[in-house]
DNA sequence: CTATATCTTGAATAAACATTCAAAATATAC
DNA sequence: GTATATTTTGAATGTTTATTCAAGATATAG
């Protein structure tokens, strides 16, 4: 009994690239065998079917945003100093990026929400946990003396991702890095002023 | 010759609402011909096909999108005032309605953007008038002595149209009207202190 | 080496899709 | 009232699509 042959993650990421170039319903499943390697039926082997592909991509997608969240908010840096590389990378990404400038799971998120509840349950649970993510950094940051206690940090992660979506979204019309760079650059601003106002 | 028999706005207007739901590609002439009350043959007829018609609806979305704005923004009305007014608005559209929350333009560009450059500058160019809408009321408020002439009002608009991108998209998440609000009374705060900070 | 359970292959299938078209309807012009 | 140019109609068309499946390949177990 053999055990599939194919590198599951490198399938997946395949598969996200794909999902977040041509956006769900225009990939074909032509497209898919064509990034992925794998014949119609091996998709359908592993992953019960496009929907299914889908699903695993995302989740793979989150486990690699995890990751590269923890590779920029390290213990030893001040919260803000980490935020800011943290903005600086999304912005180099934009700038570097040829086709869409979205995230796989803003992109998925807006495309299939209504046709898919479970899916968009998915989505805005990951999307929800990232949120989280800067509320613990801030969090743990006010536990360290480091920011304010009377910070409202959940108000402050709200605000941080709502500016990212519009950061990304505003990306997607042709414009510079510098300008990105200028608008990252306020948010940050903004976010400092609300560890600030205290 | 008899005139075309339809309301033609009515239709567009239809039609973009079809569109803002399930997105260019899952909408099929099937949905079309239901939302519109068109016969496949008459929509060929009168916008040469599906992606014709999205351009007209994208037009017709422009125009009524102008027209709202100038309902807000009058001359006698602060800016600020004006502004304050316009972004509850936006929070009270996506508080309102029950399926997706973006706006035609937005969704429109991240489905379609890399597959086709026409709509893709089409949308943009929709985009950036609509920014410079924003940098024409500021710039009438600095000539009305409203606003320092100090105000970087490119890069107030922009931020501006950013944080609107951002609220929409937060929004897809299931959130309340409440916290909507909250986040775009600190993009109201964040951008009136880009005014004051002269 | 043989048996077996699993994966791979890619052509076949059936449904959904955008689009076409010829016939019928209809409003204006004269 | 007749002619004419245009729109409307909706069934037919051909393409694209996701999905299936039976035959073949292959790695482990005994």
């Amino acid at each position: 009994m053999p055990p599939a042959k194919f590198d599951r993650e490198q399938v997946l990421r395949s598969a996200m690239n794909t999902f977040v170039q041509k956006g769900y319903s225009k990939t074909s499943m032509q497209d898919l065998t064509k990034s992925t390697g794998l014949h119609p039926g091996s998709i359908y082997c592993a992953f019960e079917n496009k929907r299914g592909l889908l699903l695993a991509a995302l989740a793979q997608y989150k486990q690699d945003s995890e990751l590269k969240f923890e590779g920029h908010f390290s213990q030893e840096v001040a919260v803000l100093d980490s935020l800011k590389q943290y903005l600086d990378a999304i912005v180099l990404d934009c700038a570097d990026k040829e086709g869409n400038k979205a995230c796989l799971l803003t992109r998925a998120l807006t495309e299939i929400a209504d046709q898919d509840v479970e899916i968009k349950s998915v989505i805005s649970d990951s999307l929800y946990d990232w949120q989280k993510a800067f509320q613990n950094q801030f969090e743990m940051a006010i536990e360290a003396k480091e920011l304010s206690s009377e910070c409202d940090i959940s108000h402050m992660s709200r605000y941080l991702s709502m500016g990212i979506y519009g950061l990304r979204t505003f990306a997607q019309t042709n414009t510079t890095q510098a300008v990105l760079q200028e608008l990252a650059d306020q948010l940050f601003n903004d976010i400092k002023r609300l560890t600030l106002s205290h």
